[in-house]
DNA sequence: CTTAGTGCAAAGTCTTTGCAGCCTA
DNA sequence: TAGGCTGCAAAGACTTTGCACTAAG
């Protein structure tokens, strides 16, 4: 397995910096995670997980999620009540999503105008920004 | 209660137009939910529905609000993992919103020339918008 | 009389946690 | 040896549902 692309450098120096450990169970959910579909529900997950190693607990994959979220190696998102999605959010610009209701697939964007546009309308409001979030929902080109 | 403004006529539209009745417990959820923060979660929602009418049951609040939402005078969004709000919606023009990460209230706005942007994007992608959140996480101006 | 609506409690779903044993520095 | 780590099962939080009863046309 890839273990020492950029992923699993990001999480074994955050454990480490926290004083935890890159251990077997945490290096597969990192392995699976990043191998699966791009946008994953806990519960995909903890099928490829089981499927690699049943011995794996569903107790360690939620916990391994959350330490990814600190890592800033994921980032969770909910599409709509019964999809809430885990993707990798290391090393990526950041990006906005379309969600096809139809065929529930996730299309990522990223359009700039719009971001300096985001900025400026905080600004106004005298809101100071950390992050955003936007989301557009619809037909994809496939399913219209 | 001044039950004949314009939710209560939506309401009662929609439930005759599937064969419901606009009963004495939906009243009073609505009332408490015209009355109530235009964001609010659904257990204190129940909190002032109990308040009026200890009678009310929860899972007569969780019903009814389900009916708000297919009525089109309620929309539920997701602050945060423990801050799922709902918001009148009939009515409104369409809108986003800022949440303060510390305060936790939500504010609104609207930004014409972003809207055109989005559907401008969507369009570029062939995607038909149906419709689309846009949050951004931060301070508000007297937060920070 | 018939259908919808309700409260209650039980059942579901999703997620977290306590704990005893295990592993690793 | 001392932490952290894990699987397991139990506990929690939130939401839905089955049911018997009530209400309304």
């Amino acid at each position: 397995m890839d273990s020492d692309n950029k992923e699993f450098k990001v999480f074994d120096n955050y454990l480490r910096s926290v004083g935890q450990f890159l251990t077997y169970p945490r290096k597969i959910i990192l392995e699976i995670f990043l191998k699966m579909d791009p946008h994953i529900s806990i519960k995909d997950l903890c099928l490829g997980v089981k499927k690699l190693d049943p011995q794996i607990s569903q107790a360690t994959v939620y916990r391994t999620m959350k330490l990814f979220v600190l890592a800033g190696i994921a980032s969770e998102n909910e599409f709509s009540d019964d999809r809430k999605l885990f993707e990798i959010s290391h090393g990526k610009e950041h990006h906005d999503h379309m969600f096809c209701t139809n065929c529930k697939r996730v299309a990522e964007f990223h359009h700039e105008p719009i971001e300096r546009l985001q900025e400026e309308v905080a600004r106004e409001h005298f809101f100071v920004i950390n992050s955003h979030r936007m989301t557009f929902f619809g037909l994809c080109s496939e399913c219209h």
